[in-house]
DNA sequence: GAGCACTGC
């Protein structure tokens, strides 16, 4: 028997079929091979082109006359004074000399020691004045967009110009640079995606990579391609920029390329271990055990079976020889310490000790996380001494605490109080508080990890590596001596490894992988063998099947029309599929928002004292949904509501929102949104009508979300009062306290799809959207009939749908007219999907508001 | 019964 729904989406399916036939799909792709879209990333060349040689030769002496002026006038001669006393000022003949003989040059200093804008100066300068200022073009990559913007204010204003003028800079969504400039610099990020469409660096004739020794993804990718494009770029200088002494490691890539070391110039910091800690702060550590019977070593290592290897190492050093010279307090505390937990208590008496003995100066605390800053904070503010408000100005300083924006942070504060500053990794080399003079560090780090048999991505606490604290110690050294207090062991430091692990190798590469193939770089898995440290055979694996799963690759691993769509997006394949999704089934608005909320951070701050106001304001943005990217909707919808109405602060004040990242966010769908106009998804001359008749259908745009994240896939099943979460890779799994889903005990529908799986504590979604069945069979993989027949299977087998023949026969005939659609509209983009294919989306509309199939 | 390192196109 045919039910209601049957009929009326059968009845949507006919009108539509006819003429779904006259425009069969066409089998050759209007996209050709290896065709490179446009971006609207604004070029990197010069936007003007000089075109005869007598006008070039005019520009070169211009340009000498006005450096050599400038160097003459007074404004200039105290800021000359102050670059000659930088240590980098001494290499400078040996720098250039060292430059011309080779094409690669590996140059290492210390903080401080001015590489960053002296070097490229010197390029400039040299270039300007041996008349080749009208043909150099010098780029210097910065990993971060701050200091790239930073130090080309800095270079401008020592050279008296302004910004944009011979120097200046560009970062996604934001450049300063005119016809004029010579000296550029960008992120790292912004030169990859240039090479997409320049992959010979025209123009370019010196590359300086800055802090490759961070090992970051970026600059170990950009490394590959540049050796392989030296050689057919022999005009083309490289210059490696690292902070450590060891640049073996670079020059040796590059076939021993001569390697120039400049001093560092900063402060001396003392360093404590927590032997001499605990001498100073006759602080008493109390064994995690003490409440068992027989605390032993023995019995606590029985107790600790997760114990990581250096903790490991502590407990088999003999106390007693080891520590000869020490109180027997402090031996004591040594046998009790243990490696796994941070002891806060310990922490905030070192603090204490600070304050009672030692000199004026901000401390800045380097902690692991949320958790650790919050509890420590709770503590300061409790304690007889530190608790006194007049005195110590206490501030936390997390990425996703609403402080970070706050000028307190770098302001010095009255005269009488002391600044404290309880930091995570942030304040290693993304904020830099000038005034600190003591640092306390925990010796850890939250750290991603990348399990590739689990496909798992995992966020824990460990220990960092010798270079992260050198880095740590130096921050105490800015501006006076200053010291550092280590909260473990001399031994633990010593065992710490020398650097960490590079990001390549720590990470998913699903993104890299796409980007690979889109510079057309051969096979991923032969590119990236080619790697400083190539990454795990099976991590190369896993990102290829995925990009197999969700359509990007084909069965040779070349791009497909859909992969190459997906090459042009700024964006993880997968929230770039739902994007592309949200623009063909009428839900643009909502894809561009989501898009740029997963793509870039979350805009709910976590304040510390609020945390259930917090939660509530996100629940009241999801309703019902049960979705969280529903709530990150409905934030940025009210965000811009309240913009219109000039109450945009109130707004963000009253529901945990950062304006910054919600500014950022609203930025990057208008790049979206050009690029999609650029492949041809959208026609702006049409207006936003024209593409989002669907975008009020939470249905459908949580359709698109399922269409977008699949194979992010997560089965509810009902335990008692309760609802029990299932993946394929890694079996039960928990949704984040921080998702709006959590606590929810009963769904409405069978399923989730989440954007990000993350093992912390647990294995956690972070952020999920329930979905019905038709979702996932209309949107999600692709159906493969069961070996009886009777039903439908996804994900190898894993999910199991089953339903009358008649559902079936109907939920597989508007599933194919479904990929006819979005197939058609992937090689031809500029088809209109409301001329031929309202009904097949209208019927696929009707079937996701009604939910009825049986499991 | 609990939890949210950090960059970037």
């Amino acid at each position: 028997m045919t039910t209601d729904i049957e009929r009326r989406v059968g009845n949507l399916l006919d009108d539509s079929q006819g003429k779904g036939r006259e425009h069969r799909v066409s089998s050759t792709a209007s996209v050709e091979d290896g065709k490179q879209f446009p971006t609207s990333v604004n070029n990197i060349k010069p936007t003007s082109k000089l075109e005869s040689d007598s006008a070039k030769e005019k520009l070169s002496a211009e340009l000498k006359q006005k450096q050599e002026a400038m160097k003459g006038s007074d404004g200039l001669k105290a800021m000359l004074a102050f670059r000659e006393q930088l240590p980098a000022f001494n290499v400078k003949s040996g720098f250039i000399k060292a430059m011309t003989e080779n094409q690669v040059l590996v140059v290492s200093g210390e903080t401080g020691c001015g590489k960053t804008t002296q070097l490229p100066q010197f390029i400039l300068e040299e270039e300007i004045s041996k008349l080749r200022g009208a043909d150099c073009r010098i780029i210097c990559t910065q990993p971060r967009r701050i200091s790239a913007i930073s130090v080309a204010a800095r270079i401008s204003s020592e050279r008296g110009e302004n910004l944009g003028e011979t120097v200046g800079y560009q970062i996604r969504l934001e450049a300063k640079q005119s016809a004029q400039t010579r000296l550029l610099f960008c992120t790292t990020g912004v030169l990859l995606r240039q090479l997409v469409q320049d992959p010979q660096l025209t123009g370019v004739s010196h590359l300086l990579v800055d802090e490759i020794h961070e090992r970051g993804m970026n600059e170990d990718f950009l490394l590959i391609i540049l050796r392989n494009l030296l050689p057919q770029r022999p005009d083309l200088r490289l210059i490696l920029m690292s902070a450590t002494i060891n640049a073996d490691l670079f020059s040796k890539y590059f076939g021993n390329a001569p390697t120039l070391h400049i001093p560092g110039k900063t402060f001396a910091v003392a360093e404590f271990f927590l032997e001499d800690v605990l001498e100073k702060t006759r602080y008493n550590i109390k064994s995690e055990f003490e409440n068992f019977e027989g605390n032993s070593r023995r019995r606590r290592r029985q107790q600790e079976s997760k114990k990581d290897p250096l903790s490991e190492l502590f407990e088999d050093v003999d106390i007693d020889s080891q520590y000869r010279g020490y109180s027997s307090s402090t031996r004591k505390s040594l046998e009790a310490w243990s490696g796994t937990q941070l002891d806060l208590s310990l922490v905030e008496s070192t603090i204490e000790y600070i304050c009672r003995h030692e000199g004026n100066g901000a401390i800045l605390v380097f902690l692991t996380g949320w958790d650790d800053i919050s509890k420590l904070l709770d503590k300061v503010k409790a304690n007889n001494y530190l608790g006194d408000s007049g005195k110590f100005l206490v501030l936390p300083l997390h990425g996703s605490m609403p402080t970070i924006n706050q000028r307190e942070i770098f302001d010095r504060p009255p005269p009488g109080k002391r600044k404290i500053v309880l930091a995570t990794n942030i304040a290693e080399s993304s904020i830099t508080v000038d005034d600190v003079v003591y640092v306390i560090d925990c010796g850890k780090a939250k750290e991603t990890s990348y399990d590739a048999l689990n496909k798992l991505a995992c966020l824990l606490p460990s220990w960092i590596s010798k270079a992260s604290a050198h880095q740590r110690r130096g921050r105490a050294g800015r501006v006076q001596p200053g010291v550092c207090y280590r909260l473990y062991p001399k031994i633990i430091h010593d065992a710490m490894l020398q650097y960490q692990l590079p990001e390549i190798l720590r990470t998913p590469l699903q993104e890299l992988c796409l980007h690979i193939k889109s510079l057309q770089l051969g096979t991923v898995g032969s590119f990236l063998a080619q790697a400083l440290q190539p990454p795990d055979p099976l991590a190369v694996q896993n990102a290829i099947e995925l990009l197999k799963t969700i359509g990007a690759l084909d069965d040779m691993e070349e791009l497909t029309p859909l992969g190459r769509h997906l090459c042009t997006l700024p964006l993880d394949p997968n929230i770039g599929k739902m994007l592309l999704m949200g623009s063909i089934f009428q839900c643009l608005n909502p894809a561009l928002t989501i898009a740029a909320a997963l793509a870039h951070r979350d805009p709910f701050i976590l304040p510390i004292n609020r945390k259930e106001e917090a939660n509530d304001a996100k629940k009241s943005f999801a309703g019902d949904s049960c979705s969280d990217h529903v709530a990150l909707l409905k934030a940025f919808e009210g965000w811009k509501d309240a913009k219109r109405n000039g109450a945009e602060r109130s707004f963000c004040w009253d529901n945990f929102l950062s304006p910054v990242t919600l500014q950022m966010m609203d930025d990057m769908r208008m790049q979206f949104l050009d690029l999609l106009s650029d492949i041809g998804f959208v026609n702006k001359s049409r207006g936003p009508s024209a593409y989002n008749q669907y975008s009020q259908d939470l249905e459908m745009v949580c359709a698109v979300l399922c269409a977008g994240l699949y194979p992010n896939v997560v089965q509810c099943k009902r335990r008692g009062k309760r609802t029990a979460f299932y993946t394929k890779e890694v079996g039960k799994v928990d949704i984040h306290p921080g998702s709006v889903n959590a606590g929810v005990h009963i769904f409405p529908l069978p399923y989730m799809v989440y954007s990000e799986k993350v093992k912390t504590t647990s294995i956690y979604i972070r952020d999920s959207t329930n979905i019905s069945d038709y979702a996932l069979l209309l949107f999600g993989g692709n159906l493969v009939p069961t070996n009886t027949g009777d039903g439908i299977e996804m994900l190898g087998g894993y999910l199991h749908f089953s339903a009358s023949k008649s559902v079936l026969d109907l939920i597989k005939k508007l599933r194919g007219e479904l990929d006819k659609l979005f197939n058609r509209k992937i090689e031809e983009p500029g088809f209109d999907i409301n001329t031929e294919g309202k009904g097949v989306v209208a019927a696929a509309v009707e079937l996701l508001h009604s939910q009825v199939v049986h499991h």
